[in-house]
DNA sequence: TGAATCTTTAGAATTACGTCA
DNA sequence: AATGACGTAATTCTAAAGATT
């Protein structure tokens, strides 16, 4: 599929497979191309496929009767990049926006809309994952946090009983305390004043 | 090294269902 | 309440690319 460059609108043109990289329908044996007149806008919205029977001496009535298999469209990158552009623009299309997008674009309503569609589950699939990551690596923060201050408590745990010496008494309360009770025990200081030192000895309740 | 076959992936299309005017 | 337009979520299915034999 090419675009023509010196043109004001999109002008699509298809080369034809080699016959033998034709899909052949798994039930029926018939192959399948699509209408390829893609410079029209489908005349119907879904499904304009005709079917091509690749069996010998199968007649056209057979060939358009049995079930029919759905052709995958590929967008150019130039219809791509339009719609791209579309979507920075907004997430969502009026009627008229869409109808007119997919005047320009050559496809039909339908696909533009299911552009659309597709494209912002990619986007908040992208956006989940992103966000996925950034708890994961919060995770991975807070756990080390963890780990660290774990390890504090237990340090603080092994230390021998603060001697009477080391107490002080405090001037409001006017009771015998060690300092590293104060910080946490108080909840009015934030936590990184809570690690005091065990020795301090200039502390309130 | 090239061809045939299998596997994986991206994304277009379908279906079911919910919401709202 | 019924209806149609439009949205999301889940899924299906195809084409193409990559891996393997």
């Amino acid at each position: 599929m090419a675009l023509s460059p010196n043109s004001s609108s999109l002008e699509l043109s298809i080369s034809l497979p080699s016959f033998s990289q034709l899909s052949s329908h798994p039930s029926s044996g018939e192959y399948m191309v699509r209408n390829l007149d893609i410079n029209q806008t489908p005349k119907t919205e879904d499904r304009d496929w005709i079917m091509i029977d690749a069996t010998p001496h199968a007649n056209e009535e057979d060939s358009n009767s049995c079930g029919r298999r759905r052709k995958k469209l590929r967008l150019t990158k130039e219809q791509s990049h339009l719609l791209e552009e579309s979507f920075i623009q907004n997430h969502t299309l009026a009627s008229k926006q869409k109808l007119e997008l997919a005047t320009f674009l050559k496809l039909s309503q339908r696909q533009v809309e299911v552009w659309f569609q597709n494209r912002r589950a990619r986007s908040k699939l992208k956006h989940t994952e992103m966000e996925c990551e950034y708890l994961k690596r919060c995770f991975g923060s807070l756990k080390e946090q963890n780990r660290l201050l774990q390890k504090e408590v237990e340090e603080l745990r092994a230390l021998k009983p603060v001697p009477a010496s080391v107490l002080t008494m405090c001037p409001r309360c006017e009771r015998a305390t060690d300092a590293t009770d104060n910080a946490v025990n108080d909840g009015t200081a934030p936590r990184s004043q809570s690690r005091v030192t065990v020795s301090s000895s200039s502390s309130l309740c």
